[in-house]
DNA sequence: TTGAAAGCGGTACCAT
DNA sequence: ATGGTACCGCTTTCAA
């Protein structure tokens, strides 16, 4: 196996022509009598032969690689959708993708970014597992970066985030356009010391309820994280509060264990409460009973944008935010 | 930005010394005076030099490149982990991942491998989405290859994949261990064409039937897919035959769904009925109330066998099977 | 249309 | 201990 690699030479020395003829032919210059061509191409068909990419870099210094450092990729049950985003949109421009994966260990993270510097990647991808604020070494400044689902707090690397606010206003609203005024809502996090998803979702919630002339109730507010905490409070909230009719769950962990809670107290869904949850966490809201509807992280698209920010060429940073569709399944009424 | 890139001979030239001198700071070389290794080192320092990989790669010919050719990510819910298995492993012999995602194209296939043969990896691990036999262009043969979750009918390449049938007779065996008898199982796939891992867990499951003298009753297996199946096929096995007291669900989406039958008929987990679930998809398992033992997809591990047997340069080719292992949790008694 | 040769940024060998 | 230089595989310019 892994026979001895064919150079150019000796695709030249066995068609009898030139490095220059052979490498014409590589790059389809036209300058090359037809039969010349033909001659080395079936040579180069026979013997398997491939260019040296290293070598072609050498003159070129186009190293058409991208890389994508993707923070504890194994515990973000997204990373695959950000991956194949970014995977996806830089094959489209011949673009290959080198991933590190530093996972959350500060010396990796800087060894990660001098790899991808001394490869010359075009361009890095940094990817967190939420949406937060992150602090990273100085590398990063000096060659084209682009962070996904986090930002730095000097702002002064591009970043590609979801539009937080948005997705809680929209489903917020959803709701109140179904009839339902009396809306509890499960945060995620710690009121104390809330993560910005928490806040920004928690703000658009109340913005939503308020356009529409409903006072905010904050009984009907509840913060805690998966499932375990949506079974508790939606116990709670539903024992102490006849009212309700709908419910915002900040994740759609928290709606799995609110569901369970809900069917425990014999009430119907979505007859009796009209459930809407966040992440649009595939294997979770797709697979539960009614099917969960659920605001959408754009992590595909927030992948694609990076990639094409980057490959824009365009050095300006710039702070984007990326609208959560509301995927519509069966846990409210149509 | 991406102000200009600082060669050896940059550096040589602002140091006053030679080119080799540099080389031999860089590849910590002992013959150099500390006097000069520290001035050399301090210029390095100030303006950020990083040697250019391609250029060393043009004389020693190491790429420490492995190629990942994941094939569909996206809709690959375990993904993250064996590309973690294979990143980390990887990261700690000082190799880095190209990843291609062909999805599904044999076009891109062909030219992922192109591609990097090009970039000369060292070695290609392809990972398929579910257990299953795979056909791949004549190029992957020519180079050190390694299957993840997949095999070819010719079996020429090196794979890794989970013992299936070790861990439907693990998990009967475990039930029968609790003291249960008539165990039903939900199998995935149809009967009439079914998928090699439902073949293989159910006779790990016939197997520790009979090992155990319990006669294998085949109104207890049904055959379906996700969810929706498990809800479908525990109501029929439950209302049907009372006497059932351990349900094996060869997916955790399968239990999902049976777990909301058993519920809705009034049955408790694990107090009426034992479950386990195959595939131990975190996200499902540890949520679901109460959490579901499930049989361990050893993806993390056929990952890291795989970047292993790569390194280790032993060009057999081996078909290599990984334990599933039980992860215990709260869906049978203690 | 084609061949010869310089040069990309390193490494390593040969002198000194 | 250090500098000079050939060379890695390819692209590109120059001449023929």
């Amino acid at each position: 196996m892994t026979t001895k690699r064919y150079t150019i030479q000796d695709i030249a020395k066995l068609a009898k022509v030139g490095v220059g003829t052979v490498s014409r032919v590589l790059n389809d210059d036209v300058h090359v009598k037809k039969e010349t061509r033909e001659q080395v191409l079936k040579i180069i068909q026979d013997v398997g032969y491939r260019p040296n990419f290293a070598a072609r870099y050498m003159k070129n210094k186009k190293s058409n690689l991208i890389g994508l450092i993707a923070d504890q990729v194994a515990t973000t049950p997204f990373a695959n959708n950000i991956i194949t985003g970014i995977q996806q949109m830089a094959s489209e421009h011949g673009k290959v993708i080198l991933v590190i994966d530093p996972i959350g260990n500060k010396e990796l993270l800087q060894q990660a970014v001098r790899t991808m510097i001394e490869r010359d990647v075009e361009g890095i991808i940094y990817a967190a597992m939420y949406h937060q604020e992150v602090t990273l070494p100085k590398e990063f400044y000096q060659i084209p970066t682009i962070l996904v689902d986090c930002f730095t707090k000097d702002r002064e690397l591009s970043s590609v985030v979801p539009d937080e606010y948005q997705g809680g206003f929209d489903a917020t609203s959803f709701l109140i356009q179904q009839g339902h005024s009396k809306i509890a809502i499960i945060n995620i996090g710690d009121v104390s010391n809330p993560v910005l998803a928490s806040q920004l979702r928690l703000k658009g919630y109340k913005d939503a309820l308020k356009k529409h002339g409903i006072v905010f109730d904050k009984e009907l507010v509840r913060h805690g994280n998966e499932a375990p905490a949506g079974y508790k409070f939606a116990h709670e909230l539903f024992a102490s509060r006849k009212d309700i009719t709908a419910l915002f769950c900040a994740t759609d962990r928290i709606a799995m264990g609110a569901y369970d809670a809900i069917k425990e107290l014999g009430l119907s869904i979505p007859e009796d409460v009209a459930i809407i949850g966040f992440d649009n966490q595939e294997v979770i809201s797709n697979y539960l009973r009614p099917a969960l509807s659920s605001m959408e992280l754009p992590h595909a698209k927030m992948g694609a944008w990076a990639i094409e920010h980057l490959l824009k060429g365009n050095q300006d940073i710039v702070q984007h935010k990326i609208k959560c569709d509301l995927i519509e399944r069966f846990s409210h009424k149509a």
